[in-house]
RNA sequence: GCGCCCGUAGCUCAACGGAUAGAGCAACCGGUUUCUACCCGGUCGGUUGGGGGUUCGAGUCCCUCCGGGCGCGCCA
């Protein structure tokens, strides 16, 4: 029996209770299960009767007291008592408990997936860098917990849509283009351009492959070189991001954007519900109907679009294609844009929740507990490859996705490059690979657990009943995760799945020695391990990790 | 000045408003003569930055102060 399966059956006995009198309440909604700290307190706990209290009028331990006895009679349920200020503690039997190792095995891949968030359709837009030099770690960051996060919402049953917003227009990109040609041609770099190495390194590709850009007019010559350095930048950083397993289903040009009218049209969409106006010269957005500091504009009085405008109108054209949450990952340097974005969408007459931001927090590096400085302006740069090709994309991934985006991080090369607990991704991985050798094992010596009569009951060790109820919770962490925006989650979750099947590993042996006979517990065992090696690949799936089967 | 984020063990960090705030690392002590020891067990370690408040209950929510990061363009 999974948390959620209990919550449901207590959801119910409260509803037998409220039918029959007994209990003056409305049935809540949702029924809080834990997993207690202790194991006194049961295999789970719940507090439904002191959040019923208030309502009902009566102390918790007597609501406490009738729900525990009408939990007494189900069945799966052991024993169900009243503890403390009103908690329930429930006891599972163990071939309840054990189901859940004959559920994952058997739904395999599926295990963990839900469906709250199903019918919703998720753009989750991130990392959206200049395509003016080579993505650095904070794109780094964004690219392994945006991935993640496009996936456990997907697990949850969304509908998702990644996105890449590529902004190859403007100033920037005229600096870009003039930098890369000064590069060729000898010129010494603008002060306002791009000095990082790699300038040079485009500009010498530039000129290998495309020589005959050198003999155009000057001005065609720079575009030419913007343009021709601007595919190759994206075409890098396209690249590493596949080397990196994020994939984006869309990649979207602002340009492009520009070029179809879609800007022109997104204005018109919001002057049809009041919100633009004139002023001074320019065309202006009001932000502040909802709740900005300031309107901001759109078309400033020299004729030039702001980088605002485009915003708004990608905005615009992803309601247009039927997204009804729009998620967008941005830097912390970037989070005076919250209001603004949110007021958009309130300006386009949609619920201001259509937008949704997430603000990640700095990434620092170390290497030996000494900072690695971060400069893209001056070259001296830790870039997305840079990172992989130290640690692997394993390593690195994990360690980005397995902290809290909101607040800033501190890595160490060296010490998530090794193999040590520091660097929990190889304990997880281990497990998986220990778990994978067993089965191996249990196959070479011709044991078909698959198809043996499964025993759940058998699973009555206490690492056997922790062990279980870590595979029991994993498809409410997937569900929490999703909902919180935090892939983070799984990560920990996994790192406790993984420290229980290394627990009951320790103590409670698989395969029969070579003096044993196979017996009914041993198959039990191989279903467990089964399970939760199961879950591991599961959760290091969504987390874009790979699940290796020897290590 | 205004706004957002953060402050938890020596270090890096966890903790749906729930019971005695947890892991890893570091330090120290143990465990494998049969399934992967990249593992397991134990010891040490805390006024959750300070102070108020909300309630059955606060690291978590509210107020305030202190400390740190970031942002406040007709830039991109």
């Amino acid at each position: 029996m999974t948390p959620e399966a209990l919550a449901a059956v207590i959801r119910e006995a409260i509803g037998h209770l409220a039918d029959s009198d007994a209990l003056q309440v409305d049935v809540p909604s949702e029924v809080h299960v834990e997993r207690p700290r202790s194991r006194d307190h049961g295999d789970y706990a719940t507090n439904a009767a002191m959040a019923l209290a208030k309502s009902a009028g009566l102390p918790p331990r007597a609501i406490a007291e009738l729900i525990a006895r009408a939990l007494q009679s189900v069945p799966g349920i052991a024993q169900a008592e009243v503890a403390g200020p009103g908690f329930i503690n429930i006891r599972l039997d163990s071939a309840a408990s054990g189901e859940v190792a004959r559920q994952a095995v058997e739904q395999g891949q599926a295990y963990g997936r839900g469906s709250t968030l199903a019918g919703r359709t998720i753009n989750v837009e991130f990392i959206s860098a200049n395509p003016t030099g080579p993505l650095h770690l904070g794109h780094t960051r964004w690219a392994a917990v945006g991935d993640a996060i496009a996936r456990v919402l997907a697990a949850a049953g969304a509908a998702v849509t990644t996105e890449f917003y590529v902004n190859d227009r403007g100033v920037q990109m005229d600096r870009f283009g003039a930098s890369v040609l000064a590069a060729a041609t000898g010129q010494p770099i603008p002060e306002d351009g791009y000095h990082g190495g790699y300038i040079v390194d485009l500009a010498a590709e530039v000129v290998a492959e495309e020589p005959q850009l050198l003999e155009l007019p000057a001005e065609e010559r720079l575009a030419g070189f913007r343009e021709s350095a601007y595919r190759r930048q994206l075409g890098q950083q396209q690249q590493v991001l596949a080397l990196f397993r994020t994939h984006f289903d869309v990649w979207s040009s602002e340009r492009a954007l520009h070029e179809s009218n879609a800007v022109e049209h997104g204005f018109e969409e919001l002057r049809s519900h009041g919100h633009v106006f004139t002023a001074d010269g320019a065309v202006w957005l009001r932000t502040t109907d909802f709740g900005d500091d300031k309107d901001r504009v759109l078309v400033k009085a020299d004729g030039e679009y702001t980088y605002f405008a485009s915003d708004t109108a990608y905005y615009v054209n992803k309601r247009e294609r039927g997204f009804d949450l729009c998620i967008y990952l941005l830097g912390a340097d970037h989070h005076g844009y919250v209001n603004r974005l949110r007021a958009v969408a309130a300006c386009n007459g949609d619920a201001m929740e259509t937008v949704e931001v997430l603000i990640g927090q700095m990434v620092k590096i170390t290497r030996g507990g000494q900072e690695v400085k971060l400069s893209k302006r001056a070259g001296t740069i830790v870039t997305l490859e840079e990172l992989v090709d130290e640690v692997g994309v394993d390593a690195a991934r994990y360690s980005l996705i397995r902290y809290p985006v909101d607040s800033p991080l501190t890595l160490d090369l060296e010490v998530i490059s090794q193999r040590t607990n520091d660097n929990p991704v190889f304990y997880v991985q281990y497990a998986h690979a220990r778990i994978s050798s067993v089965l191996r094992n249990a196959a070479d010596l011709g044991i078909d657990w698959r198809t043996a009569a499964f025993d759940p009951g058998l699973l009555t060790q206490e690492r056997e009943g922790e062990l279980l109820a870590s595979i029991a919770g994993y498809p409410r962490v997937v569900a929490s995760a999703a909902e919180l925006r935090e892939p983070h989650r799984i990560a920990r979750y996994l790192e406790e799945l993984a420290t229980a099947y290394h627990r009951f590993y320790d103590t409670c042996r698989v395969l029969p020695r070579s003096d044993e006979s196979l017996t009914q517990t041993h198959i039990a065992r191989l279903w467990l391990c089964a399970a939760s090696r199961q879950v591991i690949a599961n959760g290091l799936g969504l987390l874009g990790v790979s699940a290796p089967e020897r290590m």
